[in-house]
RNA sequence: GGACGGGUGGGUGAGUGGCUAAAACCAGCAGACUGUAAAUCUGCCGCUCCUUGCGGGCUACGGAGGUUCGAAUCCUCCCCCGUCCA
């Protein structure tokens, strides 16, 4: 199967239906794609994902060749084999470990040095390394390496970072076409990312120097990292307009269950974040009323599921005083039955999301979820 | 009956004269989490008062007395627990 993008429907606000084709699937977007950094969605098997409906996961390059390594997988057929997923699959490139893993590491132009989590080891990542890692891995899309500075950020370290952004893409996408037609491609595309922190004429700069470079996709990158949300809708409204309408595009990084219409009816096609996997470990519960922080007091006699709204499997079965107690337990269950419902929960959303795109009606949608996680934990 | 060892805040358990309302861990309560070094991290955790502060008062280290400017810490007696000896 091609690789290909349609955009089958607009709405007022801006938001896009679309198609995207990949050797692995079609993928209905606005998609929500859960992460799976280590090769596994935590507390999730892919099968459980696939009854979600998952059509995409993330998965990590840089956490992936420091363990088990890209060779190993290459070996073993590539991720989707080694990880038995059948479906589509996006690895992030390592950049957010530029930020994430600020006091491990150090960048210069040539790439990051990284001293490795796992045993202390240096670790060189250039854009060219990163595009052969991911080759290896035999992702269906691979993301450029690029700089990811937090936010608020001041204005020349900013700049800086979109200056070695580009560069950087640059290298990757010369890499990436001859590497790949001299080492034969199974379909893989590369996505571009744009930086610029929150400096508007920065961010448009950026997005129009990627774009520059004629990739299939592209993605906003460097949101969602301290700033306010308006900021980052304000800056991601800004980037959108200047991207090729016939692409898709990705907002990284994000959000909360009621911000994830807001970045759709700006114009974004894909999104990730781990905070349904992540919150759900940590007992936080993303549900039709809001968040139900599920080891409180409150819940140890309350017989409801955990949203009697979901139609989940977690939700048909168990009751809030369980789940309470499996979190009080430090059960491996609490997790693995949060995580669940938390991503059926996201993936439930985008269903929302993209029906409302075709009713029009997705500013309705957005301003009650809004209402409804405005109050706090329910 | 005797010899040792020991009794500390909800639990385990540090502390052997003032820096101790008392370490640390657990439990409990609450919160955070946005391209995952996260089954993690943070705060509170004797009672009480207020002008919420490195604030005041009270109570507290088995019990009762005592020494001392000052005691969970030293002394005396008593109670209880454990081990061993009769």
């Amino acid at each position: 199967m091609n690789f290909s993008f349609e955009v089958v429907n607009t709405d007022p606000t801006g938001a896009r239906r679309g198609r995207l084709a990949t050797p692995h699937g079609t993928i209905e977007t606005p998609v929500f794609m859960p992460v799976g950094t280590a090769a596994t969605v935590k507390g999730m098997t892919q099968e459980a994902l696939e009854e979600l409906g998952a059509n995409i996961l993330l998965a990590n390059t840089y956490h992936l060749y420091l363990r088990p390594g890209h060779e190993l997988v290459r070996k073993l057929g590539g991720l989707h084999r080694f990880m038995s997923w059948p479906r589509a699959i996006l690895t992030d490139s390592g950049g957010y470990q530029v930020f994430s893993l600020a006091d491990l590491r150090k960048i210069t132009d040539e790439g990051v040095r990284f001293r490795s989590h796992l045993d202390g080891s240096e670790q060189l990542l250039t854009p060219e390394k990163a595009v052969e890692i991911q080759l290896a891995l035999g992702s269906d899309i691979a993301m450029v390496l690029d700089e990811c500075i937090e936010t608020p950020a001041p204005r020349d370290k900013a700049e800086a970072a979109v200056r070695r952004t580009t560069q950087w893409a640059r290298r990757a996408r010369h890499h990436f076409l001859e590497f790949a037609t001299r080492n034969g491609n199974l379909g893989q595309r590369q996505f571009g990312i744009v930086q610029g922190a929150t400096f508007s004429d920065l961010r448009r700069e950026s997005a129009r120097q990627v774009a520059e470079l004629d990739f299939p996709g592209y993605a906003v990158g460097g949101l969602a990292v301290g700033e306010p949300h308006a900021m980052t809708c304000e800056m991601t409204g800004e980037v959108t307009a200047f991207l090729p309408r016939d692409r898709p595009r990705y907002l990284m990084g994000v959000g909360r269950p009621e911000q994830l219409a807001d970045y759709v009816a700006l114009g974004i096609d894909m999104m990730d974040c781990v905070l349904p996997t992540r919150a759900a470990r940590h007992a936080c519960l993303y549900t039709s009323e809001g968040r139900v922080l599920i080891k409180n007091a409150r819940y140890a006699q309350d017989q409801q599921p955990i949203d009697p709204a979901c139609a989940c499997s977690v939700c048909r079965r168990y009751t809030r005083a369980y789940l309470r107690h499996l979190f009080a337990a430090g059960e491996l269950t609490a997790a693995i039955l949060a995580t669940h419902h938390n991503v059926h929960f996201y993936l439930d959303i985008m269903r929302q999301i993209r029906e409302a795109i075709e009713f029009g009606n997705l500013g309705k949608f957005s301003s009650e979820m809004h209402a409804r996680y405005a109050a706090g934990p329910v």
